[in-house]
DNA sequence: AGCACGCCGACT
DNA sequence: GTCGGCGTGCTC
C-alpha cells in the first residue's frame, strides 16, 4: 500500500512548482490514485489548497515532517497517465506552471474555490463580538478583507489565540442528478389497485393506466409527468403508497441546440476523385495505426469536411475515438449539426459557449467512453478520448490557436503530440496552410493531399482589384469605389446580398500616404514602423529603430500621410447615405459581444432580412450563404503593413477566405477587393487565387529576413513598475544569453514592447530567432527559475515560445 | 498566494 | 520601551 503521494499544489508561482510529499493516511491507503485531486494543507497557516497526486511512493530527500493529505476529492482519477504526462510535457514547453496546465486542460468545474472563515474559538470582547461579527461566531473572511481596521483587528485576536482562521476548499464539481420512477407492481397488481380508487380520482386512474404502459421500465420522472401532464403530486403520493419506486439519478446537462441533426447530412456523400484519393491516405493510416501528419489543402467550396467525416468514421469503425478540432469563430450550429447526424449521441461538442456545468457533463461523457467523437475549438485538444484513432485540425493556419494566455500553446503542437501519444494520424487542413505547415510538407514531413476542385463544379470567383487612388483624387474621401457602389446597386435591385469586409486589423498605429500608397519602413527590418504619439516618434519593434512621424511623404512628397483606419460605424453610416433602401446588419466587436449575438445576426442575414452584411474579419470564415454573390473587402492595405513578418500570410489567408464566401451554390459570384497597394504581390496573387506562388514568394522574404519557419523564434518578456529595473533585467539577460548560444542564433533587442507601458508597468522584450539551439531550451528555463531571486522584486518574465506577434 | 519572521518609525 | 509598518523567504 501507497503511503507517500507527490502532490502538485494549486499555488501557481515558481518557487512552488514542483511535486510535495504527504503522508497518506491509513483510511485512504485503498482509495488514493495517481491523477485525483486531494485536498492537503500547506504552508504555515495550514491552509487547504487543492491539489493533484502526480506520483506515490516515489523517494524523496526531504527530511522534514511530512504533512498527511486531508481528503480525496474524486473517487477516480480525473487526470489520466497520457494526460499528466502531457500536462508536464507542456509546463516544459511553454515555459509555465505545471498545476496551471493541468487546470487548463480540465473542465473549470474540477478547479476548486476556497474560502477562508474566521471562528471564535475562546471569549471575545462583547463590542468585537458585535462588531466584528455581528453576534454569531463564525465570519466569512471574504467580507472583511477590504477593511485594513477589521482585518488587523482579527488578527490581534488571533495572536491573542481567542479567534482561529480555517480553510475550506468547496469543489465546484457538482453532478446533476433527477428523480427517475420504475413501477413497483405487476400489470395484475395494478388492475386489483384500480378498483379501490375513487371513479372521480381521475389523475390516480390515469397514473395508474400510466404505470402498466411502462412495467420494467426505467423513466425520468421529468418525463413521466410530460406523457401524462399530471402535476407532481399523484406521483409523490404513489411514491408513499409503493405504487412507485423511485431512485435518484445522474443526469447530463443538455446544452441548447443539443439535439439538433441535419437529416440531409446523415449518410456519407459521394466523394470526387480528388477527395476519394485524399481519403484513402488518410485511411490507410488509421488503419495501419501511422502517426503521421497529412496536410490537405483544399479551396474553400471543395469538401474537406466530407473527408473528415468519413476518415473520423473509418476511425471509430476500428473500435478507436476520434477529435475534430475547428477554430471557434467557424463552429457554428451548421457543422456541428453535421456531425451530430453522422455520428448521433456518441457526439461531444466543446465550445466556449457551454455553462461551466454543461462542459463538466460533456467532459464527463467523454471520459466515461459514452462519446467518442468530439468536435470542439482551441482547448477541445484536451478532450479525455481515450484509444485516439485521428486527429483533425480543420484550418490548421488559423492564429486562434495559439492564444496569448499561459500556459502558451499551440493547439496544433499538443495535436501532435497526443497524435504521437497514440500513433495516430494527424490531419491538418485548410485552404491557405501556414507557411510553417506548408513548408513542412514540402519537405516531405508532411504527407500533402489536394483537392484543387470545388465540389460543384463552379471556378473561384473572379477577383477585380479596384485602385483607390485615383478614386479618392477623384471623389475625395470614400470608403466605396464607384465600381463596387454599381455593383452593390445591381444585387439590391436582384434581391441577392452581398458581404463587405472592413479590414480592421492594426487600426491605426502606421502610417500611410494617401497619395501614393507608401507605407514607413524600418531600414533594417523592413517591417513596418510603429506610431508612438508619447514620444511622437516611429520605432521598430523587432530592433528599437526609431525616427520623427514624417508630415510629407518621402517617396511622393504628398502632404496626405497620415494614419491609417476607419471604423465600421463611419462606414456604416456613409453606405446608409449612398444607399438608403438597403437593409444592412453590421457585425463587429461591438454589435457581437452580447453572447449569441454573433449566431443571431448571421441568422437574420441567412433568412434575407438584409441585403448586406457589413462587418470585420469575423465575417470571413465558414459562413455559406447560397445568396451571396457579392463580396467587398473596403480596404485590403490596413493588414498587409502591420508591424508583423506574419502580416503578409494574414491578409492572403484573409483575402482567399472572404473571397470563397461569393458563389457558393448555383449563381456566379464576384470579388472586388480596394486597396491602396494594387501591385503588392499579396494582393495580385489572392486575385489569381494562387496559394503556390504566394508560398513560393513569401518563403523568399522569409529565408532573406531570417523568420519562420526558417527560423524559430521565443520572445522574453519582462516587466515592472520601474522602467529601468524593467530595462536592465532585460539587458542583463541578454548579455547571459550573449555568450552562450549558437553562433547563428540572432538576438533582436531588448526593446521596449509596442504599449510600452500597460497597467502601470513596463515591458520590455527579447526575441530570439534560431535554427537549431540544443543549449536555448535549457537556459531559458534557467533564466526563468532564477529570475525570482536574480533580480529585483515586482520584476515579471515571461516567455513566449513561436509567438503569433511580435507587437 | 498567504503567512511568519525580522528589523525600523510613532506612540502608550 | 512597544505596536505595527512591509521587505524577505518558505511552504512537504
Amino acid at each position: 500500500m501507497a503511503e507517500l503521494a507527490q502532490v502538485i499544489v494549486d499555488v501557481p508561482t515558481l518557487q512552488t512548482n514542483r511535486p510535495y510529499t504527504y503522508q497518506i493516511p491509513e483510511r485512504l491507503e485503498n482509495q488514493v490514485q495517481v491523477g485525483m485531486r486531494v485536498i492537503v494543507p500547506f504552508g504555515n497557516g495550514h491552509r487547504k489548497v487543492q491539489g493533484f497526486i502526480v506520483g506515490l511512493d516515489q523517494p524523496s530527500d526531504y527530511d522534514g515532517h511530512l504533512k498527511k493529505i486531508t481528503a480525496l476529492m474524486d473517487l477516480t482519477p480525473v487526470v489520466n497517465s497520457e494526460m499528466l504526462a502531457l500536462s508536464k510535457w507542456l509546463a516544459d514547453q511553454t515555459y509555465s506552471f505545471w498545476i496551471s496546465c493541468l487546470y487548463t486542460m480540465l473542465p473549470n468545474a474540477l478547479k476548486a474555490k476556497s474560502t477562508r472563515v474566521v471562528r471564535i474559538i475562546d471569549d471575545i470582547d462583547e463590542n468585537d463580538r458585535q462588531l466584528l461579527f455581528n453576534n454569531v461566531d463564525q465570519l466569512d473572511y471574504a467580507s472583511v478583507q477590504d477593511h485594513p481596521e477589521l482585518v488587523s483587528r482579527l488578527l490581534k485576536l488571533r495572536r491573542q489565540g481567542k479567534v482561529s482562521f480555517e480553510y475550506q476548499v468547496n469543489d465546484r464539481a457538482r453532478v446533476k442528478t433527477a428523480v427517475q420512477i420504475e413501477p413497483a407492481l405487476s400489470f395484475e397488481q395494478y388492475e386489483n389497485l384500480r378498483d379501490g380508487i375513487r371513479s372521480n380520482a381521475k389523475n390516480q386512474l390515469r397514473l395508474v393506466n400510466y404505470l402498466q404502459t411502462i412495467i420494467g421500465k426505467k423513466v425520468l420522472l421529468k418525463e413521466a409527468r410530460q406523457s401524462t401532464g399530471l402535476s407532481a403530486a399523484p406521483f409523490t403520493q404513489a411514491i408513499k403508497k409503493g405504487w412507485i419506486k423511485s431512485t435518484n439519478v445522474e443526469v447530463y446537462r443538455q446544452p441548447i441546440g443539443a439535439d439538433i441533426q441535419d437529416q440531409a447530412a446523415r449518410n456519407p456523400l459521394q466523394l470526387n476523385s480528388d477527395q476519394q484519393t485524399a481519403l484513402d491516405q488518410v485511411t490507410d493510416a488509421i488503419d495501419q495505426g501511422h502517426n503521421q501528419v497529412f496536410l490537405l489543402e483544399g479551396v474553400t467550396g471543395s469538401g474537406k469536411t466530407e473527408v473528415y467525416l468519413q476518415a473520423m468514421s473509418r476511425a471509430l469503425k476500428n473500435g478507436k475515438t476520434a477529435l475534430l478540432m475547428v477554430p471557434e469563430i467557424s463552429l457554428t450550429p451548421q457543422i456541428v449539426s453535421r456531425v451530430r447526424a453522422r455520428f448521433g449521441s456518441q457526439v461531444a461538442v466543446l465550445h466556449s459557449g457551454l455553462s461551466a456545468g454543461e462542459r463538466y457533463d460533456e467532459w464527463r461523457r467523454i471520459e466515461r467512453g459514452e462519446a467518442r467523437v468530439v468536435v470542439g475549438a482551441r482547448s477541445a485538444i484536451f478532450a479525455p478520448l481515450d484509444n485516439l484513432g485521428i486527429i483533425i485540425m480543420d484550418e490548421e493556419h488559423e492564429t486562434s490557436y495559439k492564444q496569448d494566455d499561459t500556459p502558451r500553446y499551440h493547439a496544433r503542437e499538443v495535436a501532435k503530440w497526443r497524435a504521437h501519444y497514440h500513433q495516430a494520424p494527424l490531419l491538418l487542413g485548410s485552404a491557405t496552410p501556414s507557411l510553417e505547415s506548408y513548408s513542412r510538407a514540402m519537405a516531405g514531413n508532411y504527407q500533402l493531399l489536394r483537392l484543387p476542385h470545388r465540389v460543384n463544379q463552379k471556378p473561384l470567383p473572379p477577383i477585380d482589384v479596384v485602385d483607390m487612388r485615383p478614386e479618392v483624387q477623384r471623389r475625395g474621401e470614400t470608403s466605396f469605389s464607384s465600381e463596387l457602389l454599381t455593383a452593390l446597386k445591381d444585387r439590391l435591385a436582384k434581391h441577392e446580398q452581398s458581404i463587405l469586409m472592413l479590414n480592421r486589423r492594426g487600426f491605426s498605429s502606421f502610417i500611410m500616404c494617401r497619395d501614393c500608397g507608401f507605407v514607413l519602413k524600418c531600414p533594417n527590418c523592413d517591417i513596418s514602423l510603429t506610431m508612438h504619439l508619447d514620444s511622437h516618434t516611429m520605432k521598430c519593434h523587432y530592433c528599437g529603430h526609431e525616427e520623427p512621424i514624417p508630415n510629407i511623404c518621402p517617396n511622393c512628397h504628398s502632404r496626405h500621410i497620415r494614419y491609417y483606419g476607419t471604423g465600421t460605424e463611419k462606414v456604416m453610416a456613409e453606405l446608409q447615405h449612398l444607399m438608403p433602401e438597403a437593409r444592412i446588419i453590421r457585425m463587429d466587436v461591438d454589435t457581437t459581444r452580447r453572447k449569441g449575438m454573433h449566431q443571431k445576426l448571421l441568422q437574420q442575414f441567412g433568412d434575407g432580412q438584409a441585403d448586406i452584411l457589413l462587418g470585420t474579419q469575423m465575417i470571413a470564415k465558414g459562413l455559406d450563404f447560397p445568396n451571396v454573390t457579392l463580396v467587398g473587402v473596403l480596404n485590403a492595405d490596413t493588414g498587409l503593413d502591420l508591424p508583423d513578418f506574419r502580416a503578409s500570410e494574414r491578409t492572403f489567408d484573409l483575402l482567399s477566405q472572404v473571397s470563397g464566401r461569393a458563389g457558393r451554390a448555383q449563381k456566379n459570384g464576384q470579388v472586388f477587393i480596394q486597396t491602396f497597394n494594387p501591385d503588392n504581390y499579396v494582393i495580385k496573387l489572392v486575385q489569381k487565387h494562387n496559394y503556390q506562388q504566394f508560398f513560393n514568394t513569401e518563403m523568399q522574404i522569409r529565408q532573406m529576413a531570417s523568420y519562420p519557419p526558417y527560423y524559430y523564434t521565443v520572445r522574453i518578456m519582462g516587466s515592472h513598475r520601474e522602467e529601468r529595473v524593467a530595462a536592465k533585467m532585460m539587458y542583463d539577460i541578454r548579455q547571459e544569453l550573449g555568450n552562450q548560444l549558437a553562433s547563428d542564433t540572432i538576438i533582436l533587442g531588448p526593446t521596449p514592447r509596442a504599449i510600452a507601458r500597460l497597467k502601470d508597468r513596463y515591458y520590455y522584450q527579447i526575441v530570439i530567432k534560431y535554427r537549431h539551439d540544443n543549449k536555448l531550451h535549457e537556459l531559458l528555463t534557467q533564466i526563468m527559475q532564477e529570475s525570482q531571486n536574480k533580480y529585483q522584486r515586482g520584476a515579471e518574465l515571461s516567455i513566449d515560445p513561436e509567438p503569433q506577434y511580435f507587437l
